[in-house]
Parts: structure tokens; sequence; C-alpha cells
DNA sequence: GTGGTCTAGACCACC
DNA sequence: GTGGTCTAGACCACA
């Protein structure tokens, strides 16, 4: 496992879990990778696991059973794409579309990359 | 005003300026408030304004007259409008396709939002 | 059954028979549900069950019979009453009273609320 | 300093820091000691005063001024008193009031109680 | 076995 | 100077 750039390498795991809860890889009730476990997984200390479990449970995304494990919370799916889909409309999109006008970048253009980059993950 | 976020507030700055650049509003040779004035006006320490300048001189968008103040460079739109165009193809827009995906966000939508933006900003 | 806040699971169970006792629902010499049977009904570890009757037993409050289960000891009620009052006079009143000062709630205040509450209880 | 109990450090912490906010010791905007000088005042390791502040500003009690320090927020009184009083009503009192009919305790002898506290702490 | 707390110390970005 | 991240490692309570 690979952490780059300058986002903390705990907000990633935050950031791969949320993947793979929002593409219902892991759904309500599976556990997850005890701390140890996924530490040694993906090379990092411990306790940088257990930072990421502590502020998803924070945020309801996932839960622990005492002495057993943490789990994908109930409703973690709706959760998620409700947090994120609201980002995205209310911050992401304006401020990507703010760029295109300021770079000067036309819809027709972004429609052509978007096909592009389709092809490239025939998904 | 206001600096919310993770990202460093003088790489905000260099936003704030870039997007002045970008959009025409400051143009070659257009002298820049000084590092005390905007640090005042924006509210934050002149050593952090004056680390945008420096980073700005260091990419040729901006030069400095000892004693007089900063400039906009000869071809600071040029440059910048290089800089973040690439930036917009490269990772930008991935990136952002990326997250429609895991959103299940259809481009039509996307197209729709756009819309939307463009009806409120009329520009 | 539910197992909530920052309270071993253990004690929670603890106080679940010793309120079973204070309140005489379960007398002098009856027999305690067995470790399993109650692991079952309450959905929690055999060895946490265990746990909880260790902890009753050694202080007087139930005992063992080998092979047969758990029973209410003799002065059990006796026991838990005078251990009970003791901590609720030392420790859980001026711990109470504070908590109101910061509050800035009044005495009054309480006896309203203590009305309220043995109306909905009326017991 | 002294910590004591089962309850960890960090949270004993932000009682401290909570208590003094809803004492009025503390006011809006105040700058709260640094996370080194807390950490050496009342000794204990600084990460462990961090996870406090950390704790305290996730809730909106207190917030971060980047490279200045931490600060009581806006409304910290109000959203603590919330807090403190809602769980009060709906969690404390009740249960108090069932530990005193456990126990035979009548409001009457709590109210002796009370006033004897009054005295002692004549506030 | 599980997670949770705490310490010590290093290193970094930022103001 | 400020906080933030990360590591290593100890120790503990709990299931």
């Amino acid at each position: 496992m690979e952490f780059i750039g300058t986002q903390p390498i705990y907000l990633q795991i935050v950031d791969l879990i949320a993947e793979n809860i929002l593409s219902r890889k892991w759904v309500e009730g599976e556990r997850l990778a005890s701390v140890r476990e996924l530490a040694i997984q993906i090379e990092v200390n411990p306790n940088t696991v257990l930072r990421s479990f502590t502020y998803l449970q924070n945020r309801n995304v996932i839960f622990n059973k005492r002495g057993i494990g943490y789990f994908v919370a109930e409703s973690a799916y709706e959760v998620l794409l409700n947090i994120k889909r609201t980002e995205f409309i209310k911050k992401n999109a304006p401020q990507f579309f703010r760029t295109m006008d300021l770079l000067d970048i036309k819809i027709s253009e972004l429609n052509r990359l978007y096909t592009l980059y389709k092809k490239e993950h025939h998904s």
C-alpha cells in the first residue's frame, strides 16, 4: 500500500474505507479487518489505523463491538452517499465550474474529456 | 476574510491572486497591494502574505521592485493559464469523474448542474 | 439486550442483578439463570456473564453450588443496600449536586423533576 | 494536577475545560493555554492534551487558529449548557431518582443532603 | 484475541 | 512560536 500526497495517511485510510462502502464492496454489519491486521496489511502504525476508525465511528459510518472489532454501521451507505453527494453538489461541482470558467473551458470540452475518461476506465 | 479548510492559508491567498489575474481583473504591470495592506485587509499575518507573494514570484507570475512593491509579471496570464489548464486536465477532471462514478452521478446530471450554475452566475 | 456507554458490560450486568435483588424481585436462596442461559438471553459472551457472577460472589451477594448454579446469598439484600447507600451518600449525591450547581439548576427545580418522575412511574 | 479514577485523562481534561467555560471563568474568544504549556502545567503528555482539544473542537466548543492556538468558540457556553442540561434532565436525574427508589431514599432525605452539601460549599 | 490510553520522541507545515 | 501527524512501544480492560 502506498500513501502519497499531502493528505494525512489516516484520512487516506478513511477515504479507502468510504469508497469500499460506497461501491458496495463492504455491506452493513460486515466486520472490518482488525486494527492490527489492517495496520500490518497496509504497513502503517496501528495507532494510525485506530485514528481512522475512530474518525469514522464519530461520523456513524462504522461502530465498535467491544473486544470484537469494528463493523459497517446500519445505514453507512446512505449516510456516506448523503454526505458526499451534498458535498459534490454544493461544493465540488460549483468550484469545478468556476475553474472551468476561469480557464475558459467549455462544457462541450468537458463532455469530451468525460468520454475519454470512460473509455480508459470502461466501467 | 475567512480562511477555512485544510489548505494552507498562503495557498488560498495564491489562488485568490491567480483568479484575479485569470479573470483579467489585474493586468500586466499592475501593482499589487503591499504585503502590509493586504495582511490587514484579509486579517492575516504579514509573513503569510509574503509567503504567497514569494511563491508566485518563484513561478514568474509576479515580480518585485525593491522598495516599491509587487507587480503582475509580463506573461502572468499565459503562465497561469498554462499551469492551471494542465492541472485541470491531468488532475482535477479525472478526480472529479472518479467521484461522479462513485456517487453514481451521470454526465447528464452534471450537464444539468452546469446549466443551473450558469443561470445563477449569468456570465 | 442493549449495552451502551463506557461502563464495562460485566458491570452493567452486575447492576442488572443488583437491581433485581434490591427490588425484591429475587430473594434469598433463589437460583439465578445459568451462565450460558443468561449469556444467550442478553446476547453476550458467557465469559462476560461469568465475570459478573464472580464479581458478585466476591462481594457475598451471590454464591455458587458446584455443578448446580448460582444463588442469591443469605443477606444479599442487606449487603447490597449497605454498599449502595454509602456510595449514594458519599459519591453519587455530592457529584449530582455539583453538576446541579454548574448547570445552575435549583433544588426547587429538582423537586419538580422528581414529582414528574414519580407521576410517570407511579410507584 | 492529579488524575484519578477510571475515566481517561483526556476526558478529565475535557471536563476541566468544560467546567471553566460553564462557570464563566473562560469566555468566548479567550485563548486557551497552548498544548505544550498545558501539558507541562498538568504534567501529562502533549499528545494527551491535543486529544482533549481535538475532542472539544469536534463538538464546536473550541476552535483553532492555525499557528496561533485554540480559542473558546462563539457560543461555547450555550452549546455546553445545552448539552449538559439535556443530559441532566433526560439521563442523570431519572437514573438518580431510580437509584433513590431502589434504596428507599425519600425526597425529604435528599433535600436534607442538599442543605448539608450547600453548607459545606457555601456558594 | 479485541480496542483504548498514554508516553516519548521525531518531524513537519504553518504563522 | 503554534498545532498536526506518525511511529514505537508499553500497558490495560474487556470479550
